[in-house]
DNA sequence: GTTGGTGCAAAATGTTTGCACGGGG
DNA sequence: CCCCGTGCAAACATTTTGCACCAAC
């Protein structure tokens, strides 16, 4: 029996709001966005939601296991639904391209990693720098 | 035939100045330092080194192939000599941390994004987020 | 009615830039 | 002597925080 998100914020004490459902609706349709373009994502639908919110929203989600974030770049997080994150980001330093490959793929690294030295993976949150095949000099 | 960094810089017609030697040794001597970090060192042997000149001269050595940068966390980058950058960095999210593996680590993985999609990674940059032995709950 | 959540402004943190001066070559 | 590199201050970008008010329950 999954519960909705509303039962989940309600049982663990915190409010319902308005801003929250629109910081995780604008999460759910834009993926891979800052803050930023999470808040101007709201905006649209609700003027005067302050950036502030946003923040606190996003690390409300995160600690309840909804949204992750991920480093694409030197800027900004991205954030993007805790229920999509299982593949891993590739990010071309030439074009600035980003890449979502599946998880199997890493699969050898984490074993070894966890077989030799006990360290379990944070595979959502493994972003891989590099050239794309365009970009490769 | 190697060339000594004085001469590296000449040859592009970049100055040696005593703030570049320090950066440098700063660097040397720190390993996986912060920018203010740097700064710091480099401001115990020569008061009055700006903050602003420690980011133009990492971004200049960087730019030579000299240093690179890693990011650890949410915070500010670390630097350290790329000449002692053959290493994967693993970060313990529980402890923070961090540990360096060796590359042949995610050679697999490596060569797996090449075969597949022409992908070249940069393993010097390459961080992997998780939990260590000590810190899995 | 309580108390947690929000908006706002300000502070904190990290990085970049414009400019005039001084030192490296 | 030229002009690159530096210090300084200010601008910028991103995130956090203090506080009074308002709304969820």
């Amino acid at each position: 029996m999954t519960r909705t998100w509303h039962e989940e914020l309600r049982a663990r004490g915190y409010r319902v709001t308005p801003q929250r459902q629109l910081v995780l609706e604008a999460v759910t349709r834009l993926g891979h966005a800052t803050p930023e373009d999470i808040c101007a994502q709201v905006q649209e639908t609700a003027r005067g939601v302050n950036i502030s919110t946003v923040y606190r929203t996003l690390e409300l989600l995160e600690e309840l296991g909804m949204v992750t974030h991920t480093h694409l770049g030197h800027g900004a997080p991205t954030y993007h639904l805790a229920s999509e994150a299982d593949h891993v980001h590739l990010v071309c330093r030439g074009c600035g391209e980003i890449t979502e490959v599946r998880p199997e793929l890493v699969q050898g690294l984490v074993s070894r990693l966890d077989d030799e030295l006990g360290f379990t993976t944070d595979v959502q949150h493994l972003t891989v720098f590099g050239r794309c095949r365009n970009c490769r000099s």
